[in-house]
DNA sequence: AAAAGAGACAACCGCTTTAGA
DNA sequence: GTCTAAAGCGGTTGTCTCTTT
């Protein structure tokens, strides 16, 4: 007997989400926290199999995710956690706290692997192991070591300002809607939290009642009057999830959020204080006098990492 | 203008791990 | 200690759009 599935296939739809879905999980998780991913489907007469739910979620819908654009300070600690960590996505995701796994994810598969391969200095594909040791000796170990180091303290930057008190465990970071991917200019609807206030918007203007409502619907968006009423777009949303604005600055959402707000970001993101195993990895970025260390090991062809 | 190919990203699949009874 | 459901995770696939021919 094989596993039992995480749900009925039959009747389970599949497939892009649509904001509609979204504007129901998202409203349910916001009555209810997020968890008892197998309960949703019944209860908020979605189509989807929990595993679904907790996916769209998880990725995409919580708050405190940032989507698009990745800057060069996160390609270069992605760079170097891949190296040292491998294809383990969600131990890097965990370096960089407003992005998920999935999507570090697809930026290596879709960029990073590709300027690798045309970037010497950062070379390390066609290489046997994936060990960062190997790609060590493709160039000079002088101008590597110089190399790491500036990246090391880069990545340290990127770290400490990440996990820093003043803007970590309940820092959002919502991007503007013009920095978005290709697709949410082309589809319209990138399941950005902004997509999904505006479509709250629209929604809180046609009062429904979403507990145990299996025949849920919502009228649809008219991109005209979206447009106009952008403002209001910021309230609707900051009345469902408790956020002062979207595209708030760090600091201003993590002082407005509302109690439900915060307990979602909470959740949003493993606490990097709790991680309390350090890792050599943790050591060498935050400790200083290891940097050489950790570049010795790198380049000592006798330990492999992986 | 239409077709083909490539790129990018969202979502799914299935295995593994964890937590609770 | 065992079993089961839920969650975590990484690889893969599907779909959409853009670019090239």
């Amino acid at each position: 007997m094989g596993r039992q599935p995480c749900c009925e296939k039959v009747g389970v739809k599949k497939g892009p989400w649509t904001p509609e879905e979204d504007i129901i999980l998202v409203s349910y998780i916001q009555e209810h926290g997020p968890g008892n991913w197998r309960a949703i489907p019944t209860k908020t007469g979605l189509l989807r199999c929990s595993k679904s739910c907790r996916l769209r979620w998880t990725n995409y819908l919580r708050p405190g995710i940032k989507r698009g654009n990745f800057t060069e300070d996160e390609e270069k600690m992605i760079i170097h956690l891949q190296a040292l960590l491998g294809n383990r996505w969600a131990a890097i995701a965990s370096y960089l706290p407003q992005r998920t796994d999935n999507d570090i994810k697809n930026y290596w598969n879709t960029h990073l692997k590709k300027k690798l391969q045309g970037n010497e200095g950062y070379s390390r594909d066609g290489l046997s192991s994936s060990s960062a040791a190997a790609a060590a000796y493709q160039i000079s170990r002088g101008q590597w070591e110089m190399k790491l180091q500036t990246d090391i303290h880069m990545a340290k930057k990127a770290l400490s300002d990440a996990i820093s008190p003043a803007k970590s465990s309940g820092s959002v970071e919502f991007e503007p809607f013009n920095g978005h991917t290709s697709y949410a200019k082309q589809s319209g609807y990138a399941s950005s939290t902004e997509n999904i206030a505006k479509l709250l918007k629209g929604w809180m203007r046609s009062p429904l009642k979403m507990a145990d409502s299996a025949d849920f619907s919502v009228e649809g968006i008219d991109p005209v009057k979206e447009e106009k009423n952008n403002e209001e777009t910021a309230e609707g949303f900051q009345s469902v999830l408790g956020f002062e604005s979207l595209d708030s600055s760090i600091s201003d959402i993590s002082e407005s959020m509302s109690p439900e707000a915060s307990l979602l970001q909470d959740e949003s993101k493993p606490n990097l204080n709790a991680q309390t195993e350090l890792s050599l990895l943790e050591e060498w970025l935050f400790d200083e006098g290891k940097d050489y260390k950790l570049c010795d090991l790198a380049l000592d062809e006798n330990v492999n990492y992986f």
